[in-house]
DNA sequence: CGTCTGAGCGCG
DNA sequence: AAAGCGCGCTCAGACG
């Protein structure tokens, strides 16, 4: 059962329709007030809503005490589609303009609106219903009714269709994972968090100053340099006080300055790494992101052309090991932090069928089977060999270390190689699900009718770029895939687990193959079950019953610290 | 005054 | 030794 809901000038339309998005049904009109009430009483009967995009309507759904459970995005469908290789001959994508390579949008609007100025946080039941334009009811089901037929349309060979429908269905519940982990929050006491701020930089300054440890470096810095105005936050000024002092870097990343052995090294790193932490996770942040002991990022569903997500705001998706301390679980509460190991690697063995490198996936750490079968036992040899294949790294070790890895695993480096010579040629790659690349950039296109020799190494270093990015595409793109199929899953199981009225714990984070459970303490034993069977579900729905293993490693524990 | 870019560094 | 993929954020500095 798909029910439509559109924006209404009085308030919503709500309309019953097949599979195909035929009208079964008169359209209900739903004053603004009552929308909450009459969407959870529909939702009984378990429909799939399909509406143009989940931020629009799902985060206040959420508010209001609404929890569904599946949904379409056509937004988010649509970019797929629109892209994918399984659909590229179908009406429906032929007559779609194409993002490139270089845009920045996620799609072009076609039926489907610009998305609404930002949501105020105080006029929340006004926001139930999306305030902008809004593509109409007749809008969503002409449009749903298109993207249906596509994948209709869809090449069957080889599961393609049905993988693709599965790739839908694992977005769309991205989107309302990502509503509901924006809800719930990440569990983070401000407290620990501001411990940590005073343990490294002092107490916390008046707006405007440095705190006390870093202005004391900064001073230690200008007696030490003989610049009595240097502001190390400035790379040219810091760079030319390095070199009236004989320190002769190129440019003043750690890495180089980590090669002088000159005392003004050692306070300038450390003052690097505390103005990292002040500036990008100190005081402001946590007075602009943390509220009442959450967290609460917004997460970019589709925000990365791999199918990864993106994040705004609040660096969601970089929180430093330095301050997860502060991500603590509530009294009676543990987190269950859980990591696909050694994701990207695994997948490419599933995606190659390589059973040489299926035998060394045996082993719980995968480059250590690596290494023993062609590594002479060199674990992190084959680490960096096995991660340039998937980059394309061309020189340095991980480059000489090539040739060896391709004797011992033809099938795995020729499918990189062939996704790597796809891109170079200007053709797409596609994941396993059927995410596929977006079509060469305006450059790499110009640089095709290079006439000069000077000309032409500028098209052969374009086309390289896009070698190595269609390359990785393939793989991080699959384990996008792998990740969505897994967190789709688990959500799942979380719900059911509640329905039966079981203690059950809250999806908190997610981050590309790394998962946050907020669990009541009892229920521990139980999540980590269903992660785990959330794990091998998703192998199974993108491979099949392949001899690939994809472990999970899980950490219980009270603080994010703990983990790892 | 605001907007843009590059450098640098955080995460996977 | 510091590369090869994908991101977001902050600051300095340049430009209009």
């Amino acid at each position: 059962m798909y029910l439509l809901l559109a924006a209404h000038p009085d308030g919503a339309a709500i309309q019953e329709s097949d599979a195909a998005g035929v009208a079964v049904a008169e359209p209900r009109l739903v004053r603004k007030a009552e929308l909450a009430g009459v969407v959870s009483v529909l939702e009984k009967s378990r429909p799939r809503w399909v509406w143009n995009r989940t931020q629009d309507w799902y985060p206040a759904m959420l508010q209001a005490g609404v929890e569904l459970e599946r949904c379409h995005d056509l937004t988010l469908c649509r970019a797929i589609l629109v892209h994918s290789e399984f659909t590229a001959h179908t009406g429906y994508a032929r007559s779609a303009e194409k993002l490139t390579q270089d845009d920045e949008m996620p799609v072009p609007p076609r039926v489907l609106q610009p998305p609404p100025p930002p949501a105020e946080q105080d006029a929340l039941f006004d926001d139930l219903v999306p305030r902008s334009t809004q593509p109409s009811l007749n809008e969503i089901r002409a449009e749903f009714a298109a993207q249906q037929h596509a994948l209709g349309q869809a090449s069957r060979e080889e599961g393609r269709q049905h993988r693709l429908k599965l790739l839908l269905a694992a977005e769309s519940a991205g989107a309302m994972i990502a509503a509901e982990m924006q809800f719930t929050g990440v569990p983070w006491q401000e407290a620990l968090h501001e411990e940590i701020l005073e343990g490294h930089l002092g107490p916390r300054p008046p707006a405007g100053h440095r705190p006390a440890r870093l202005e004391a470096l900064c001073n230690e810095l200008r007696g030490i340099l003989q610049s009595p105005k240097l502001n190390p936050d400035s790379p040219q000024d810091l760079m030319r006080a390095l070199h009236r002092n004989g320190i002769e870097v190129k440019t003043t990343r750690q890495w180089e300055l980590k090669e002088s052995k000159h005392p003004a090294i050692e306070p300038l790193l450390e003052y690097k790494k505390l103005s990292r932490l002040f500036a990008a996770n100190g005081w402001s942040w946590l007075d602009a992101w943390v509220s009442e002991g959450r967290f609460r990022p917004e997460y970019v569903v589709g925000g990365v052309v791999s199918g990864r997500w993106a994040s705004r705001g609040g660096g969601a998706l970089q929180i430093p090991r330095q301050i997860r301390g502060a991500v603590h679980a509530d009294p009676g509460h543990k987190l269950i932090v859980a990591d696909a190991s050694q994701l990207e690697p695994r997948v490419l063995v599933a995606l190659a069928q390589d059973s040489k490198m299926a035998e060394a996936a045996r082993d719980k750490d995968l480059y250590a089977g690596i290494a023993a079968q062609g590594f002479g036992g060199d674990r992190s040899k084959a680490k960096i060999a096995l991660l340039g294949a998937i980059y394309g790294a061309t020189t340095g070790e991980s480059g000489r270390l090539m040739p060896q890895l391709t004797r011992t695993y033809p099938r795995a480096v020729g499918f990189v190689e062939q996704a790597a010579r796809d891109g170079e040629g200007g053709r797409t790659v596609t994941s396993r699900l059927g995410r596929s690349s977006p079509p060469p950039s305006e450059r790499w296109i110009r640089s095709q009718q290079s006439t000069t020799a000077e000309e032409q190494r500028r098209a052969d270093s374009i086309a390289r770029s896009r070698g190595r990015f269609t390359r990785n595409f393939v793989v991080q793109g699959s384990a996008a895939d792998w990740a969505s199929c897994w967190l789709a899953e688990l959500r799942r199981r979380l719900r059911t687990a509640r329905a039966d009225g079981l203690p059950a714990g809250e999806l908190v984070f997610f981050l590309h193959d790394e998962v946050m459970v907020h669990a009541p303490t009892e229920s521990v034993e139980a999540c980590i079950n269903a992660i785990e069977e959330a794990a091998a579900a998703a192998k199974e729905l993108l491979f099949g019953r392949v001899p690939v293993e994809f472990p999970v490693s899980v950490a219980v524990v009270d603080s994010y610290d703990k983990a790892k």
